[in-house]
DNA sequence: TCTGGGGTCCTTAATCTA
DNA sequence: TCTGTAGATTAAGGACCC
């Protein structure tokens, strides 16, 4: 089974706020500045606004609309006492997403009954405590239960049964599965392949050449509606990144250079709270124009010390031959964990180290005094968040 | 003209190494 | 010791997902 919650940032601000409620509600960047729509309710999509649209593109379609920055903390407690009910019907359960999970409901039926029932207790659950509605899609395996919980929204409720899958995916479009996103569509309309039927006429060789070894399998196999059935836990991350886009460009070394160690300092925060301590570390550029860049280097001792990720990243800089170009976003990770052997704290650095960085507040003095209090509260820039 | 942030995974090319 | 090569590792970019 797969469960998705419907328009989930969108309908959290609507019951929590009941004079949002019959109107469209847009979550991501305020009207104004440099970001995207994160999710909208129905209403909204009315006008046309979808998921990753610019914002500048929704308040064009919609000026009337409420924009809201996204609210994560509350979100993720809403998503916390989702996972909890969806522990009540099965104890095999993989969150996907902040709003989206998968369980294992094999050998649910003599407790619970059909899968359908299953489904139903399932949103009721979910209706009952939290005042939210989900789709559900319930099928052989995830890739069947994904499509399914995508069939009907929202509030739906769609099972294939094994014997349906062939049907089921038949006169879908290409574009619905897995990996299939811009540029593999240029690739499906050369092809002429437009739904899933027509995909599996193409034998694998060819769906290889065309899309890779890994890609034709892939597609290959997803269009006769094999996929792994096997829901796991929580996975291991594999990186920690954290980056900013600028809300006009920025050539001014001081406040690269200060964005960069506020970047570094969060990186480096979280990762000692994980305590997780990594060997590589990627800067990443993009400048005027979109161009984006990154470049990385493996040090020889794992770290999350905030200077030492901080010096690696601003060395990264320098040699990358674009310091004096003005940049639109700059980002830095950590990641390599040598697996196995991820506990070891950097000795050097401690929680209380970060909070003295004094030169943080400076950062934000002079982009205050540079660019207007207005530009700061607008979400660009935030303070470092205290633990 | 516009295009966030936080991730994962894959491909490719260059370089190192057995 | 030299040379060619296969395979691993690293770095960079890109596609995709929520």
């Amino acid at each position: 089974m797969h469960l998705d919650m419907d328009a989930f940032f969108a309908s959290i601000e609507q019951r929590d706020n009941p004079e949002y409620r019959g109107r469209p509600v847009v979550i991501g960047a305020m009207p104004g500045n440099r970001g995207v729509v994160a999710t909208c309710s129905y209403e909204a999509r009315a006008f046309g606004i979808h998921s990753a649209m610019s914002i500048s593109e929704a308040y064009r379609r919609c000026p009337d609309a409420i924009y809201l920055l996204p609210d994560m903390n509350r979100y993720i407690a809403a998503s916390q006492q989702i996972m909890k009910c969806l522990q009540a019907i099965s104890p095999v359960i993989e969150p996907a997403s902040i709003d989206e999970a998968y369980l294992d409901i094999s050998g649910l039926q003599r407790l619970f009954g059909s899968p359908e029932e299953i489904g139903q207790r399932t949103k009721a659950l979910i209706q009952d405590s939290l005042n939210l509605t989900a789709s559900v899609g319930i099928g052989p395996n995830r890739l069947i239960a994904k499509l399914a919980s995508d069939a009907q929204k929202p509030n739906g409720l769609t099972v294939i049964a094994p014997e349906d899958v062939l049907s089921f995916l038949s006169p879908m479009p290409v574009s619905n599965l897995r990996g299939a996103g811009k540029q593999m569509q240029k690739i499906f309309n050369r092809l002429q392949t437009h739904t899933i039927e027509q995909l599996r006429e193409i034998p694998l060789a060819k769906l290889q050449h065309h899309f890779g070894d890994k890609g034709g399998t892939h597609f290959y196999n997803q269009s006769r509606g094999i996929a792994s059935n096997h829901v796991g836990v929580e996975r291991e991350r594999q990186s920690i990144s954290k980056e900013t886009t600028f809300n006009e460009d920025i050539s001014d070394q001081d406040i690269l250079h200060n964005t960069l160690l506020w970047l570094s300092s969060e990186v480096a925060r979280i990762a000692r709270h994980e305590q997780l301590s990594g060997t590589v570390i990627t800067l990443k550029i993009r400048l005027q124009g979109f161009e984006t860049h990154t470049k990385q280097r493996r040090l020889n001792k794992l770290t999350n010390s905030n200077r030492l990720i901080f010096q690696t990243g601003l060395e990264l800089y320098r040699s990358s031959g674009f310091v004096g170009q003005p940049l639109r976003l700059i980002g830095i990770s950590i990641s390599g964990w040598e697996d196995g052997n991820n506990h070891q704290a950097d000795l050097f650095s401690t929680p209380a180290q970060d909070e003295r960085d004094s030169s943080l507040y400076k950062t934000l003095d002079k982009i205050t005094q540079r660019f207007g209090k207005e530009k700061l509260t607008l979400g660009t820039y935030r303070k470092p968040k205290t633990d």
